[in-house]
DNA sequence: TTAAATTGTGTAAAATTTACACATTACTAA
DNA sequence: TTAGTAATGTGTAAATTTTACACAATTTAA
């Protein structure tokens, strides 16, 4: 694969293609998918995590991550592991990045995709045996295994750039949440404090919330109004949003 | 790796990790790196391609792309492709997306990750054959080989995001440049217009142009002042720059 | 019934973005 | 040499958006 002398056509030709022969045996690698799953709890934004098994790793934690299997398209083996995991098939879930450096696994050569997904917590029991898998603070995830914690710090600013471009982070929370919770929620991914009017009528002018007609309840104060998220507008407002002025 | 019994937890573990063995054979898929170089001339935004010399693809333009070595970092694939193709190394050069289906290339299972690049064309001869490698208008881009126009369309799209967020789109462009030169590559970028005074105004608010104390020469009409991009200025002030607002 | 906690609301000032016109410069052709 | 052509370079007023900020209303708990 040198580079070639100009006059030869032929040879040229070959080094621009993938033949065959080469897609067989010698130049394949191991393909993985590793879930970064965030949730909103308690005020606290979440990351969940699973206990690594791996002598070399033993006591570490690491993201839920899986083969890509041979037969299986990409964006399905994802959604397959975040299913295997959680038992849910309909979240939001998006490609972040792909991580592909020859040492990042112990076991031999892993590329990985990394996907991001956001849950929430309180809606969906995890079906998984509690030791092992887990819920960890943003704010305290540190040393997992592999090179967990690099792709988990790409994921976050993922995410919290996300948010900003998009409500999304909505997804993070119930169905009917107050403004109050909206806002713990963007003051948490995004680490800031904000200002709770201005943060209001920017949500409101945004025209996504859809008032449920009912308050908080069990609050030891004045409830907050409940909302819910109107998906259809926002997919259809999406389509006419050319995303940042210039 | 099909879904385990609840209460069976050693076997539940071994479905949280990859093992050795399981890296070796079966599991492996090849990977490949497509890199989408564009180019900015004639004020027209372009995009480098070569003509495909699969059968089944025959008079088909397609992406740079090639396989990823077992023994070699993603990103040293990417530089080592588009070094390859364009002689170039200095380059900014980013990951932009991973493509997985199992059907998407006709020589069995490849997984490919795009790369893309920003080069300028009047600088750097390409040392390939002219009637294998071409610049296309990104407007007359069309019927690509395998589903490179699919990865071409959202690399455009992520380039058009790119120089909005930042100012990026500068290193298509000539060390000297003028405003009125800077301006086409972003309306051929953008694919909008643009007023004149107020892309002067933000140009200049942003601070990263370098007067280079002379003017244009050999235009028909009043030569515009040349310029340079700061890029030392540049990466200090992306690092206390916290990207969209909130 | 009072205190504590939190919701809900509006406005004025500041900052940013937009729309827009004319004098200047250099080249070209008569 | 001069007039026409084609583009550069510049400022300001209006509109819009963002920011900072305070007080009355509602509910629970004591």
């Amino acid at each position: 694969m040198a580079l070639i002398a100009k006059d030869n056509a032929q040879k040229n030709i070959k080094t621009f293609k993938i033949i065959q022969s080469e897609v067989q045996s010698i130049n394949r690698v191991a393909l993985s998918v590793d879930c970064v799953i965030f949730g909103f709890d308690e005020n606290k934004l979440k990351v969940l995590l699973i206990r690594s098994d791996l002598k070399k790793y033993q006591s570490k934690w690491s993201l839920l991550g899986d083969l890509v299997k041979p037969e299986e398209d990409l964006d399905d083996s994802a959604y397959r592991i975040l299913k295997q995991r959680t038992g849910l098939n309909d979240l939001y879930l998006e490609q972040v990045h792909t991580f592909g450096e020859v040492e990042r696994h112990p076991g031999g050569r892993v590329v990985t995709v990394a996907y991001c997904s956001l849950i929430n917590i309180q809606h969906h029991r995890l079906k998984t045996l509690e030791n092992e898998l887990h819920w960890h603070d943003v704010e305290s995830v540190s040393d997992l295994a592999f090179d967990h914690k690099k792709i988990f710090d790409a994921c976050y600013l993922w995410l919290q750039k996300r948010v900003q471009e998009h409500p999304l982070g909505l997804s993070l929370l119930p169905n009917k949440f107050s403004l109050r919770e909206l806002q713990n929620l963007y003051e948490a991914i995004l680490n800031i404090k904000l200002d709770r009017r201005n943060f209001r009528k920017k949500f409101f002018a945004m025209d996504f919330l859809v008032d449920m007609g009912e308050d908080e309840q069990n609050v030891p104060h004045r409830p907050g109004r409940l909302y819910k998220f109107d998906y259809d507008k926002y997919e259809k407002k999406k389509k006419t949003w050319s995303g940042i002025d210039f």
